[in-house]
This record gives C-alpha cells, structure tokens and sequence, in this order.
DNA sequence: GCGACAG
DNA sequence: ATCTTGTCGC
C-alpha cells in the first residue's frame, strides 16, 4: 500500500491551522480562474481557466495531465487531484487573483478540504465550490459543525467554504456574482474543458503524452 | 457496530 | 469521477 492513510489524515490536521480567512487580495478581483480534472484511465487531466471578474470573458486557459497512483478516498481527495490541478494553474501565463475550486475546502473533518489544500501550495486565494455534501449540518443553509460555521448551502444544492486566503462572506459573494448557471462560470468552464480534452484524447485527436509534458494552452472562448 | 462518504 | 441512449423542453 503505497498510500498511507492514516499519514495523509495528519498531514492536514497539521496544514490546517495555516489557513487564513481574510481577504489576502483587493476585492472586486479584477481576475477569477476555475479549475477542475477529469479522468483517463489512469491519467489526471486538470484544466485551468481564467475569466475576468467583471466582462465574465475567457482571458485564457491551460490544460496539463499527470499519471494518478493515489485512489480516492473520502477527505483525502486532495492528494488524487491537487497534482493535475497545481500543474494546470501553473501553465497559466497570469497568476488568477483568486481560485475557485471543484471541490470543499473548510467543510471537511480536519478542516482541510482539497481547495485550502491547493491554496495553500499555490498561495494563492481559493474558494470551495462542491455539488454535494460531505461533512457537517445544514443549519438554515449554513453548514455548521456545533458552534463552528464550515460553509454555506446556495440554493441549486451548491456548497461554498472558505479555500484560503478569503472570507467567507466574501466567498459567497464571489460565488454568486459568477454563477450564470448553478455552478460558477470559471468552474463550469474547466469542468468542460477538461472533459474535452479526455474525449479529444479518447478520439485520438490529441495526444496524452505530449499533454503531459508539454500542457496545453489557448486563449478561447 | 451502523451509516455517511467532495471527485 | 467514469460508463452510457434516448428524450423532453426552452
């Protein structure tokens, strides 16, 4: 067993008190990015993509694939996805103002979901945006744990929680300013992007290897 | 022991 | 997450 859970499990409890939820960057953001993987046998491919706040256009996106060993496990998904979504970030030419990712971030057991996880290696502001629940009490569409407040149930079924770098409230905000369908727009988009890329590859219209060393980049729409 | 369990 | 066809509706 290559994956030692219980070693994964306390390297959160001690990351997590390295979160910080305060606003670490000028609010309205001048730039959002979405990101999200998709799965290909046994290939990771993360897909980054960079819209502007306020025009909500595709400034650009990046695309990168990495070879997944770690399985997926309930509250340590960030070790299956953080590699792909890290590397896809990276590719981007501009760094995002803030993150949002497909996945919890405060609404966790150990208070480390994978998008604090991420935002705390990349050091960048990240924002939680998951389509189901995993953790904690919905208490009047706050997501609580005792006294605790984790995160926030929007209606459509979103759960949003603090990455790192941010505030709740403002998370929210963000969130909502961005969501023209149920899920966010940057978040929607890498969702597609990547699924895009695993069927081009699927259909031998482009090639995995050359992805993984090589990324991809565009400046679509 | 039982049920729950992001992507 | 992934597999997988058609179908109903704006």
């Amino acid at each position: 067993m290559r994956f030692d859970v219980e070693k994964a499990k306390n390297v959160q409890t001690l990351l997590a008190p390295r979160i910080v939820e305060r606003d670490m960057f000028v609010y309205p953001p001048r730039n959002v990015a979405g990101v999200d993987v998709a799965y290909l046998e046994d290939y990771a491919i993360g897909a980054a993509v960079l819209m502007d706040y306020e025009g909500l256009y595709v400034i650009e996106t990046a695309v990168a694939a990495v070879k997944v060993d770690i399985p997926y496990v309930p509250t340590l998904l960030a070790f299956r996805e953080i590699p792909a979504m890290a590397k896809a970030v990276k590719r981007l030419r501009s760094r995002p103002d803030v993150l949002l990712v497909d996945a919890h971030g405060k609404i966790h057991p150990r208070r480390l979901g994978a998008a604090s996880h991420l935002g705390l290696i990349l050091g960048i502001p990240t924002i939680g945006v998951a389509k189901k629940h995993l953790y904690g009490r919905d208490l009047g569409g706050n997501i609580v744990n005792g006294n605790e407040i984790l995160g926030r149930k929007l209606d459509r079924g979103i759960y949003v929680s603090v990455g790192h770098m941010v505030s709740l409230d403002t998370a929210v905000k963000i969130v909502e300013k961005l969501r023209l369908y149920s899920l966010p727009e940057p978040v929607r988009r890498a969702h597609k992007l990547a699924d895009k890329v695993k069927n081009m590859v699927k259909l031998g219209e482009l090639d995995l290897e050359k992805i993984v060393d090589e990324g991809l980049n565009g400046v679509f729409s």
